[in-house]
DNA sequence: CCTCTCTTTCACTTTCTTTTGAAAGTTCAA
DNA sequence: TTGAACTTTCAAAAGAAAGTGAAAGAGAGG
C-alpha cells in the first residue's frame, strides 16, 4: 500500500472511530491527520488536506486543543499559526479519559446522588426497585470513577516507568 | 423527590448520557425505563411512558435485545409481549463492553494492522512517522482488546466469586 | 493609523439521524 | 378460515448536527 492511500485509510478509519464514539467526525480526522504527519500543519494545509472550510477547520482544532490533544505551534518568523498533535497514545488516551470522565461521568455521579433520597416507603416495591437500580449503578459509578483516576495518574505516579511500560 | 420525578430524571440523564456514547437517545431511555421497573412492560406501557410511537419503540426494543440488554418474556396466557432490562449493573457493562469490542475494537484491529504494510523508504520522516504512529495506536488497540476480554470474562471466571464482589 | 495577512464568528445551508404513523404482516383462539 | 390483537415495516416528515463562506476582528509591520 502507498504511503498517501493508508493515510487516507487510517484517516477515514479514525474519524468513524470517533462518530461512534459522540466525537464530532471531521475532530477526529483532524486529530488522526496531525498524528501521522512529522511535522505541524498550518490551518490552510488541513483545508486541503481534508477537503473542509475554513470556518469548519478553526472550530474543530480549537475543540481539539482544548481537549488537550493538539498544541498550538508558532513558528518564529511567520504569522501563520500551526498545529501538531500528541504522538504518544498513552498521553492521548488519559487525555480523553480525563476529558470524558469530567464531561460525562462527574455529571451523572452528581445526579445519582441525588436520586437516591427518593422518598417512600421501602416496602413499595417500586420505590425498592428504584433505589436498587440506583444503588447499583452509582456504586459502579463511583468505582469506575476511580479506575479512571488510576488510570489518569498512572502517567504522572511512581508506575509510570515500571508497571506502564510493561504495556507499550 | 417523588418517585415519578426521580424516575423521570433518570431516564432523562441516562438518555443524554447514552446519546454522547453513540447510542440512540431513545435506546438509551427505553432501557433506563426497563432498568427501574420491578416487573416487565410491554411495548404499549413503554409507549405510554415515554410518550413515543409504536414504531419507535418497536426498533429499539430490538435493538436492546440485540445488545443482550433486553429479554423478551412472555407470560403464559397473554398474547403481549413484555419485556425487561437487567438489572445487574456490572452484567449490563459487560454486555455493552462485548458489543462495542465487537463493533468497534474488532474491525479497527484489522485495519491497523493492515496498515502496518505500507510501503516506503524508513529514511524518509513521513513513511517513519506514519509507520510509527501506527505501530503505537495497534499494540494499544492490542492491549485494550486484552484488557477488555478479561473484564468481559471476569463474570464467567475463578474470579468472579471473589474478586467481582469485592467491588460491588 | 493604515494595510495586509491570518483568525474567528455566525447566520445560513446541507446532510444525516431519528421519529412518526399508517399499512402490511403475523399469530392464535374460536 | 376468520378476525381480533398484536407486531413489524417503511416512506415521509421533523429534528439535530455539522459544514460553509462571507464578513468582522486582530494584530504586526510599515
Amino acid at each position: 500500500m502507498k504511503l498517501a492511500e493508508a493515510k487516507a485509510q487510517f484517516i477515514q478509519s479514525w474519524g468513524s472511530l470517533g462518530a461512534q464514539w459522540g466525537i464530532n467526525r471531521t475532530m477526529a480526522q483532524i486529530h488522526a491527520l496531525l498524528m501521522v504527519m512529522p511535522d505541524p500543519l498550518s490551518a490552510d494545509d488541513i483545508m486541503a488536506e481534508l477537503n473542509i472550510s475554513r470556518g469548519n477547520t478553526n472550530m474543530n482544532v480549537r475543540e481539539l486543543i482544548n481537549w488537550g490533544l493538539v498544541d498550538r505551534i508558532l513558528i518564529p518568523g511567520e504569522r501563520k499559526e500551526y498545529f501538531s498533535a500528541e504522538k504518544d497514545i498513552w498521553k492521548v488516551a488519559t487525555e480523553i479519559a480525563r476529558e470524558r470522565k469530567r464531561r460525562e461521568l462527574d455529571p451523572i455521579i452528581k445526579t445519582l446522588n441525588q436520586l437516591q433520597e427518593v422518598e417512600g416507603d421501602v416496602k413499595d416495591k417500586h420505590v425498592k426497585a428504584f433505589k436498587e437500580s440506583i444503588q447499583g449503578i452509582n456504586k459502579f459509578a463511583h468505582q469506575t470513577d476511580k479506575a479512571i483516576n488510576s488510570f489518569v495518574k498512572a502517567e504522572e505516579s511512581w508506575f509510570y516507568g515500571t508497571l506502564m511500560k510493561l504495556f507499550k
